[in-house]
DNA sequence: CTAGGTCAAAGGTCAG
DNA sequence: CTGACCTTTGACCTA
């Protein structure tokens, strides 16, 4: 028969012919036992997303005597049989299942920790970043009394050193060599530190980005330097978080992005081995989040997968912003006595915006 | 899952999932972790030799946003990560190696005392092919000196002694019984003889065969007999030598397709025993051929190998040709004294050309 | 275990 | 836009 030609052999067989339409068969099509014209004919719908309407009682195909049958009716016949164009998926299996869920927990642990020693102690001592990764008892910690006061500055410093502390327990980190570390260590650090703070500061049900005790991240000299354009500091206190709440990020996607981030390549120079290792573990990650996203959104996982990726777009922003906002700074206030740690990974990363 | 339904379920990497696509791998196909669809792509496209292009930027496998990927970079990526479908030979082990260059040496070694033999001495006895084979001692061979003559018939005999001297020295052949061993001998030894003295002939860079001593190898009675076609004798000189010369095949080739056809079993009726012993030192040598191969031409060892083997046909053509003259020298000249083992190689096997 | 094969079903194509 | 026909795919099977 002529392609595209109407076959005018109609045998409606209940049995053995088109679960929409009647006539005979050519196979199991998405899922259905259906004739080649209804199979093509859901897969331009909905690849195309094509929309149509009844003019009569949307029931065209209950009825073998209402002629012409409409397209919205054929449409709606092909999902009442079944036809889906994208499977569900398969279930995981239970020890994948089970790996994913430790992981998870692995991450919330470590987060918590480093979120405890954040806010629980301070220290009076200022290493650079080198003295902290080659020993970190370099940096001594005194469990905080709540008579002392932390300001804008001392939390950034004791932030980025609880970060040292976790990373140090990363086998991706631990596995490189201390030049390695140092230029994987300053150019992530500023983006995961913004992505987990908005994390924080979402699941506080806040919407600005604040200490930990509540008060404006900005010391006041930033905040006098911006007087004439204060908007840009609120921009990045306000967006990232902004994001997260949109897309209703939870916890766990936020530390696989974390994650993700923290062991990304790509924006630092380290040796070829790093490079591998690094790419090896960002893959695992990687695949790992897109395993929790099969376990929680099912078939809108691969959806979920890019939007959660497209966060990593808006953190990069908000941390060129936060990077301009430090450069300034240290042109308005040459000679400011940044704590080394903080001039480490603030000033000299140097990531042009 | 039907056959041929495309998994939904990505969940890529895992250090489990195939190296090219992330998908769940199904083991180790054509060297690489891959899953089977990734496996079926590269074997269809190999085999099929198919050619594709990339739209984009050649790089889809290298980005997980990239959609759809295109086949150009899914075979790139399978190539990339070492598919190959016809892998490379290993590298042969060092005492693997040993044995061989043992086995080539042995081989050389043999025949240069066969032909020493061959051309020192001479001998004035004349026993048959059975008492030679019962008791070697019945041969007894003097010493050349500078005025002996020895003609066409003599050389002919002398090489029959030479090539039982050698195969008295072969395991396959001592490991037979008498009867076994006059069967394989007399159906064997007329196309060795030939392969072996073609192979000399070009060695010593002519392309005829011709006595040691340099004459012509038929007896003046066989010329008078062919005087109106002397075309066949000719190519039986010819022939064979030029398809060694055309090949380039090496000595150490020919002695080793000599030890191949000197055990085969195919051309003569012996016990089952003999077969099965012969077959599988066939195979063995067979086998030490084919390794031969691949170290000297590594990945054209297929087709050398079947190159060589294809030698065995022109052998064949060769030896059907002469048992042919043979036949026709006994039939003009009835009654002529051949020695007793010439008559036992070349007119007792009767192989009806 | 993995190469090789099979075939139901997916993804095109193009005359009508 | 339609749908018969064609090509490609990949899960499963066999050896």
């Amino acid at each position: 028969m002529p392609r595209g030609i109407r076959n005018p052999n109609v045998y409606l067989n209940e049995k053995t012919g088109c679960r929409v339409c009647w006539k005979p068969a050519s196979g199991r099509n998405y899922g259905v036992l259906s004739c080649s014209a209804c199979k093509m004919f859901f897969r331009r719908v909905s690849v195309e997303s094509l929309e149509y309407n009844c003019r009569q009682s949307k029931n065209c195909y209950d009825n073998l005597i209402i002629f012409p049958k409409c397209k919205y009716c054929r449409f709606q016949k092909c999902l009442r049989m079944g036809m889906q164009l994208i499977p569900d998926p398969r279930p995981m299996l239970p020890d994948q299942l089970d790996k994913l869920n430790a992981i998870v927990k692995g991450m919330i642990i470590m987060e918590e920790d480093r979120y405890r020693s954040l806010t629980r102690t301070y220290s009076l001592v200022d290493p650079t970043l080198e003295d902290v990764l080659r020993d970190r008892s370099s940096m001594k910690l005194i469990v905080k009394t709540s008579d002392v006061k932390v300001g804008a500055h001392e939390w950034a410093f004791l932030d980025v050193f609880s970060w040292i502390q976790l990373v140090s327990q990363c086998d991706f980190f631990t596995k490189l060599d201390f030049y390695d570390q140092r230029a994987l260590f300053s150019s992530n650090y500023l983006p995961i530190a913004l992505l987990t703070g908005a994390m924080v500061t979402m699941s506080n049900g806040r919407d600005i980005l604040l200490t930990p005790h509540g008060e404006d991240v900005y010391p006041d000299e930033v905040r006098e330097l911006f007087t004439g354009n204060p908007e840009i500091l609120d921009s990045i206190c306000t967006t990232l978080v902004g994001t997260l709440i949109k897309l209703r990020v939870t916890k766990e996607e936020c530390l696989f992005l974390t994650y993700v981030f923290l062991c990304n390549p790509a924006l630092c120079t380290v040796s070829n081995e790093a490079q591998k290792t690094l790419k090896s573990f960002q893959e695992e990650l990687t695949s790992r989040l897109f395993a929790y996203c099969q376990m929680t959104y099912q078939k809108a996982a691969p959806t979920r997968f890019l939007e959660l990726l497209s966060i990593f777009n808006v953190m990069n922003k908000t941390n060129s912003d936060l990077q301009y906002v430090s450069m300034m700074f240290q042109l308005g206030s040459p000679g400011f006595g940044f704590k080394k740690l903080v001039y480490d990974v603030f000033v000299q990363p140097g990531i042009s915006s």
